[in-house]
DNA sequence: ATAGGGGTACTA
DNA sequence: TAGTACCCCTAT
């Protein structure tokens, strides 16, 4: 695949939220191969649609088709699955069958459809398959579903619970965790193999000693400003831990959070080395000077298109004066917003990305580099803290049920006071109560 | 994740 | 005003 489709595709990925783009068409059109970096792209792809999706609002069986090519994906890549990957299938599973729920009874066909679809055909092949998405919690929603069929006490009570708090958690959850785990952009790594090149022809032709090339190597990295790459410890070869634990305080500590990826390594660049493009090799007779510098202006793309995918990057000042940029101070020239209805929410920016790139030449030695962002997160429910209601918005007062009351007496006799494996232990009763919730009514159960 | 302090709404 | 039930925030 050409690094420029992936640059495209990236920057389409990457970028908050773009309703215009389809990620998963996107990806299908570039045919991509089955090397890392197309499958960390075909994952990005997956997240972006997940996370559109739920910015819409959308929680149906489309999203259970992307959990499920996700989990494929991460098959490829040997990678296991997250448990809120498969909680979050369990609990969009039900939430996509409690939408055939409205009548007061399941004397309608709907239900029974959907049981039929998701439960019987969709989730009887995930069973065949041996997917690790079918779980206890999975199974155990399968007969309670199946069980309200024929029992309308039950089926009246799974009714009214609100499985789509559940699973828009979950889901949330699972973006925030596969993001991190994507580690670093296409871009980062071609700048890793070239310097990774480099190193290599360094220590073939010089008989410099090993301390003095490091030390080498470090300079250019602070060169480099407080980016997102450890370039300097790869070069070294020597990651302890592969998890990013290990990262050296070359950062700024905001890491890659703007891309969503967060500073996770690319420990495999060296690995792939094979999968350097032709472009690649033209450059390879030229002289250090000119790989240093085209390895830098890969970076500064990058954090460049960080910039325009998030605004907040754009505030603060060039945190290194050491590069000699001739930096533009002055706005870069805006466009009336051609389509009158660019993409609102926090992108205001991102329209003007497209003429960024491809004017390039104006811009590449005109940029003011920016400081990286901090990430937006998706604010999805109303019950969570920092989401969209308002400080002090209470949820509504909603007084135990004795069954609620029964099941938390028997969670503590099980798990004792672990409220977490009580809650998830009885998801059905509990779908409306925080483990903090069940703490509480503990405590005043005890008279503590 | 959990414990504990404290706020709010309600009742007597 | 005290007691209760529920909810929220924060420190560990």
């Amino acid at each position: 695949m050409e690094v420029i489709d992936q640059w495209v595709a990236e920057f389409f990925l990457l970028r908050q939220h773009n309703p215009r783009a389809s990620p998963i068409n996107l990806i299908s059109a570039l045919k991509l191969g089955d090397s890392s970096d197309c499958i960390k792209l075909k994952i990005s792809s997956v997240l972006r649609d997940i996370s559109n999706s739920l910015i819409r609002g959308t929680i149906d069986e489309g999203m259970l088709d992307l959990l499920e090519i996700l989990e494929k994906l991460l098959l490829q890549q040997h990678s296991l699955l997250m448990d809120s990957h498969k909680s979050a299938y369990c609990w969009t599973a039900t939430e996509c069958t409690l939408r055939f729920m409205w009548p007061m009874f399941a004397s309608d066909g709907l239900f029974t459809d959907a049981l039929e679809r998701i439960w019987t055909k969709r989730i009887g092949i995930l069973k065949e398959s041996g997917s690790d998405l079918v779980t206890c919690d999975l199974l155990k929603w399968e007969s309670d579903l199946k069980k309200a069929l024929g029992d309308p006490e039950l089926y009246q009570r799974i009714r009214e619970t609100n499985i789509r708090y559940t699973a828009i958690s979950f889901l949330t959850q699972l973006l925030k965790e596969q993001w991190a785990l994507l580690g670093s952009s296409s871009l980062e790594s071609v700048a890793q193999r070239r310097f990774l090149k480099r190193k290599a022809v360094n220590v073939e032709g010089d008989v410099v000693d090993n301390r003095g090339d490091q030390s080498d190597v470090d300079e250019s990295t602070r060169r480099f400003g407080s980016d997102t790459i450890d370039i300097a410890n790869e070069a070294r070869g020597e990651r302890e831990d592969g998890n990013g634990i290990g990262r050296d305080n070359a950062n700024d500590g905001e890491g890659m959070e703007c891309l969503e990826n967060d500073g996770i390594d690319n420990v495999n660049a060296a690995d792939e080395e094979h999968t350097v493009s032709a472009q690649d090799q033209e450059h390879e007779p030229s002289l250090d000077k000119g790989d240093e510098m085209a390895a830098r202006e890969l970076k500064e793309y990058l954090v460049e298109i960080q910039g325009h995918i998030d605004p907040s990057t754009r505030q603060g000042e060039e945190p290194n004066s050491a590069i000699d940029h001739s930096v533009d101070v002055t706005p870069p020239p805006t466009r009336v917003n051609r389509t009158g209805t660019g993409c609102q929410d926090h992108n205001e920016a991102s329209d003007n990305v497209n003429e960024k790139g491809s004017d390039s030449q104006e811009t590449w030695s005109s940029r003011v580099r920016p400081r990286r962002p901090t990430p937006v997160t998706l604010s999805v429910s109303p019950l969570k803290k920092g989401g969209l209601a308002k400080p002090h918005v209470r949820r509504p007062k909603k007084f135990w049920k004795p069954e609620e009351v029964e099941a938390l007496r028997e969670g503590v006799k099980e798990y004792g006071k672990s409220w977490k494996d009580i809650k998830n232990g009885n998801p059905t009763v509990f779908a409306e109560r925080t483990e903090v919730d069940l703490k509480d009514k503990w405590r005043n159960l005890v008279g503590g």
